[in-house]
DNA sequence: ACCTGAACACCGTTCAAGT
DNA sequence: ACCTGAACACCGTTCAAGT
């Protein structure tokens, strides 16, 4: 309406279109982003955009390339603590573009912002000693523990931990009561979480403090430091190897 | 045709509806599903299927079930080992039903099957010895860990070993050769997995035996193995109190 | 009890115009 | 160079009928 009375207030170009998709997506979550809706963002025609996108493939190429340039880079001497820093980083952003955690590794046409930022994680692990293939293992690792935790927080049925408990409770109050006593192991999962809570923030970091403790000892040059007296001689040969407890 | 001329070959019940609905989005992807693609399967008008289930929700929900009705519930003494052939079993469900992943924990009605399972790992963690807490870290960061690796096995461009190298290699063909030279680390990857390949299969027990260790060693009995001599004293009290290396 | 047909309010996208 | 309008081939789903 206001925007046929005046004159066109701006333009249309590829990164306003961008940026409004990205910001019609978090607030009216991926279904409520269609071309239709995109183009009234701007009073214009859904055929207006496509001056400007290819297809809605190419918007979403954009969009995911602008969640990548919000995620910090790893930096600094310590890559513990860089790659630390990045996942918590990649969750924030996820966190603020919930549409967005299916797409981020599955462009065909991976933007500038993807580019840098993946070779940036890999100089971080190459610089800090790992071999190529540890590299690898590491960032494959790192990056599934974290879009798969992204997942379940994005799609899991309550977001506050104080609604956690309430809303595991009603999806087993629509079994009957004999079915809840079939499952005792969630009937524990609907009090303990009630009580306490879930903590999103903090569960995230103990898994990633996890993995990230397990990468440590995939590098050449690692020494368990619980393995040896507490003052430690210059060398200890094969002391990496010694067995594990059976399993 | 042939389902018109033939008396129909059978009516149709809500099993039914949900297995076929699973092998077409096995067979043509989740978008290849539609409630119109559905009915065709069965020589049926697509208002046919709504007496078997509520709606295309109802029927994910129960498209789900039947895939976690496919996953191996852990079982034996050994947690470990347990927990292991369950991820496994996880990821060769999805690989079966790509289109699953997404959707795993996001039913807001878990079927009998999902809660089966999820009571199942509980129960198995809690048995072992785990605290509630621990078990809550413990079952996050391996499903976490799997979905997201999932997500990625899913939807990155290349299947086979002998495919991601070139895919990958396509990707930055695309830039200009000096953008190539902006990105080494890219560069590298391109080059070894082209020489090497992706093993999918080792790539997944890598990172999960590396999350199975570092969960052992949230159990408040674990006793560092290689920390202690060959021999090992009754009681080593303290030992898993050492400062470990600084980062 | 189960299936049908027509219709409605949506999609992404093409093509031919308009300015 | 940029935006418009009408149209096409799709969606999920409602409603009123058929057998």
């Amino acid at each position: 309406m206001t925007q046929q009375e005046t004159q066109r207030r701006t333009r249309l170009n590829r990164d306003l279109v961008l940026s409004t998709a990205v910001a019609l997506a978090d607030r009216t979550g991926f279904e409520g982003l269609t071309m239709r809706t995109l183009a009234q963002e701007f009073g214009v025609v859904p055929m207006a955009l496509y001056k400007h996108v290819a297809n809605k493939e190419d918007l979403l190429d954009g969009m995911v390339d602008i969640v990548f340039s919000e995620v910090a880079v790893p930096s600094g001497p310590d890559w513990k603590t860089a790659m630390r820093e990045r996942s918590i980083s990649m969750r924030q952003a996820l966190v603020r573009h919930r549409w967005a955690v299916g797409f981020m590794e599955s462009r065909m046409r991976p933007g500038p912002a993807n580019l840098r930022h993946h070779n940036a994680v890999m100089a971080c692990l190459r610089q800090a000693g790992f071999s190529f293939r540890t590299t690898v293992h590491a960032y494959s690792t790192l990056d599934s523990y974290t879009y798969g935790f992204l997942l379940q927080e994005k799609t899991l049925p309550f977001d506050t931990a104080e609604e956690s408990g309430e809303v595991a409770a009603q999806k087993l109050a629509m079994q009957p009561a004999e079915m809840a006593a079939q499952f005792p192991y969630l009937i524990e999962v609907v009090m303990e979480l009630g009580m306490s809570g879930y903590d999103y923030d903090v569960e995230f970091r103990v898994g990633l403090d996890l993995i990230l403790d397990g990468i440590e000892k995939l590098r050449p040059d690692w020494v368990d430091a619980a393995s040896v007296s507490a003052s430690v001689p210059e060398s200890v040969p094969g002391v990496g190897d010694v067995a594990t407890t059976a399993d």
